[in-house]
DNA sequence: ATTTATACCTAAGAATCTTAGGTATCATGA
DNA sequence: TCATGATACCTAAGATTCTTAGGTATAAAT
């Protein structure tokens, strides 16, 4: 399910998920998640919605809260500032997963 | 550098290693990740003794101290528990990076 | 003779998570 | 109707895992 191997991904996460979908609540990120994983990575709201808060007090995110009916969403929008973010997250992951590739999966030489 | 994408991955990174070289101490561990990553993933020995002795305690490594001259080195190798545990943790990191690959480059169905 | 590399270690603090709550609205089924 | 589950936000305490910054000591290199 959920191994701590998560630990430190899930800001990538959600600036990939509003880099593609222009706008979202957290309960909807997590829902989001959830589904596309296959029900593998389960976000937990403990995790999410602190994590929503620090990318948007760095100002790598925008709110704007709508009312629907009686309740309300706080709806997440990534700010220029987070576009730029997006690609140094994207570049470390990529060398993360380079890196773990030739450790866990090297090519034999020999 | 070291971006906070490896938090948790150190201890399915010292197994791997202990399966397939037998027997290394932890200065070694340092010296052949960063080789073998071609100096981006630089373990601190802050994290890495800390993390043997735990892996030591839980009885997935043993270690056998050896006098190299005046020097002493701590050899770590894999136990029978560990080799166990090294499944699990392969697979454990197996669904993380597909996780990840579900989420970070979807199959656009559209 | 001093610095760099090898080789072990620990402790304080930071960062990121889990767990375990809290509040409230809305829909559904017994 | 009324209890439960889903939706939707949140926080705080504690756990885990790391970084940073030390410490000790031998061997090699400059």
């Amino acid at each position: 399910m959920n191994s701590k191997l998560y630990r430190g991904s899930l800001e990538t996460i959600i600036i990939k998920l509003l880099s593609e979908n222009k706008e979202m609540y957290g309960y909807e990120i997590t829902q989001l998640v959830k589904e596309m994983t296959l029900g593998e990575l389960q976000i937990t709201e403990g995790a999410l919605y602190p994590a929503l808060h620090k990318l948007e007090a760095k100002g790598l995110l925008d709110t704007s809260t709508r009312s629907i009916g009686n309740r309300y969403r706080k709806y997440y929008s990534l700010t220029k500032k987070g576009e730029k973010e997006k690609r140094v997250l994207f570049e470390e992951m990529a060398i993360y997963l380079n890196s773990m590739q030739l450790l866990l999966n090297p090519i034999k030489v020999k």
